[in-house]
DNA sequence: TTTTGAGTTGTTCGA
DNA sequence: GTCGAACAACTCAAA
């Protein structure tokens, strides 16, 4: 029997259309290894959600391996040399990584791979188009999303990989399996009180194949942006970890016709103009993509800071998203959006610490899709228009939550008022009966105060 | 190089 | 209530 390869799993929790897995087999002759390091350096900073969901998704992940998923603890740069050397592998395969700390890491991963004579071979991203394959055609990369799209578009994609024929996984001796099984248990905290997805790839398809069998797809374009409604596809979780990978809803979209199949379709690519950005700019992460905001003036994060995050700001919209976010790790798109103005335009805080809260509590937290989402809103990003972007909660509550049922779900002292009244509290005599907090902030005035910080930084 | 049209998701005001 | 214009100016993409 020939010597396995190595199959190094990290954003890519599945093993349908897993090009990696077709590369590792191909290598080695068959013969597979399939690994999945717990690096505290990332663990740390990854929130007890998305702790918790990785745990689960690892666990479905075992399952999908039929139990033959290795799992160590510790630093990559050590952890995977080890590995390969352990199981006698002469290449380890991965998924090109393209964030900053993972192009870092692989790097690092790599080189020390190297010096034991063993191959580190990247194949496909966690994306449809890798970022930094898409480019104007003087190959500078694009800035503004639609010009993206198009070029996207026209770049196309491969078909989803089909796994290899004969395939023979090297799994963990019965002791390896015990403590791996005994450290995702350690890592899965049980006693969660957020309300997450089904783990997997399996349950992936299966939300997938239920939602548009439910007519989620042909709705989609206009309930996309209704928080009340079921409208989004729920997937968001599963395409951060890979337990799905967007290749795969691609190919599914291309027997469809209309405008739902369309819109999800531009969805996805915003994810992939988001990676693609994040690729070419690593500091956007944490720092304004653009300068033209240099000096602007900023509130401290104080009780009001505290007041969003805990869904406590008098404004129902605000406050609904706000605890949807610690309840269930999620909150609806539409409502990221309005929260954020919030927190930036009527509140004056910076747009990192609202990013980092995001994190801290989003089961579906991608860097590249919310740093850049915040900045979109905070006007530091691409197609920056800070002037046209201060939402009024009340106006978008009424738009987009048209009955309320959205704010009566999240915010039990605003359940006994009836339809579009849950938006205005203070326009009906029972509004604050149930103990709702009044606003903390007026938006108008801070509306105004926006705009004049704004002004002072652009002229 | 210059020019031109366009740029996810808004709000407010006044007719 | 509905509609269109104004908002402030800039950067980007492509011809």
């Amino acid at each position: 029997m020939s010597a396995p390869a190595a199959l190094w799993l990290r954003r890519d929790l599945r093993r349908s259309d897993l090009p990696a897995l077709g590369a590792a087999a191909a290598a080695g002759d068959g013969s597979v290894a399939p690994l999945f390091v717990m690096d505290p350096a990332l663990l740390s900073g990854a929130g007890r959600v998305r702790r918790t969901w990785l745990a689960r998704s690892l666990e479905a992940a075992v399952r999908s391996y039929d139990g033959a998923l290795h799992v160590r603890v510790g630093d990559p740069r050590v952890v995977v040399p080890a590995f390969a050397q352990e199981v006698g592998a002469g290449s380890v395969h991965v998924s090109r990584e393209t964030t900053p700390f993972g192009v870092r890491r692989d790097a690092a991963v790599s080189e020390v791979l190297a010096g034991g004579g063993v191959r580190f071979v990247p194949t496909g991203t966690p994306y449809a188009v890798g970022p930094g394959l898409v480019t104007k055609s003087d190959g500078e990369p694009y800035k503004v999303f639609t010009p993206f799209l198009r070029a996207w578009r026209e770049h196309g994609w491969p078909a989803p990989a089909v796994e290899p024929d004969g395939l023979s996984l090297v799994g963990p001796t019965k002791t390896q399996a015990r403590e791996r099984d005994s450290a995702l248990a350690d890592l899965d905290e049980q006693d969660l009180d957020v309300d997450l997805p089904d783990a997997g790839e399996e349950a992936a398809l299966r939300r997938w194949r239920e939602w548009r069998a439910a007519g989620g797809l042909t709705a989609y374009a206009t309930d996309r942006d209704r928080p009340d409604r079921d409208g989004t596809s729920m997937l968001s979780a599963h395409l951060k970890i890979g337990s799905i990978h967007p290749r795969t809803l691609l190919a599914d979209l291309d027997g469809e016709a209309g405008p739902g199949a369309e819109t999800f379709a531009v969805e996805l690519a915003w994810r992939e103009f988001y990676a693609d950005v994040l690729w070419h700019n690593p500091t956007s992460a944490w720092t304004d993509l653009r300068p033209t905001l240099i000096g602007m003036a900023y509130d401290d994060a104080g009780d009001q800071f505290e007041a969003w995050q805990q869904g406590c700001t008098g404004y129902p919209i605000v406050d609904a998203g706000m605890r949807q976010l610690l309840a269930t790790g999620w909150m609806h798109n539409r409502v990221r959006m309005i929260v954020a103005s919030f927190l930036t335009k009527d509140l004056h805080i910076w747009w990192p610490l609202g990013a980092q809260h995001f994190m801290d509590h989003l089961v579906d937290g991608d860097l590249a899709s919310n740093s850049h989402g915040w900045q979109w809103v905070a006007g530091t990003g691409t197609d920056a228009s800070p002037y046209f972007r201060v939402f009024n909660p009340v106006t978008q509550g009424l738009k987009f939550d048209p009955d309320g049922d959205y704010v009566r779900r999240w915010v039990p002292e605003l359940r006994h008022l009836d339809g579009k009244s849950a938006h205005e509290p203070w326009r009906v005599p029972n509004g604050y009966t149930q103990g709702y907090p009044e606003c903390i902030v007026d938006h108008a005035e801070e509306r105004q105060e926006a705009l004049g910080r704004l002004a002072a930084v652009t002229k």
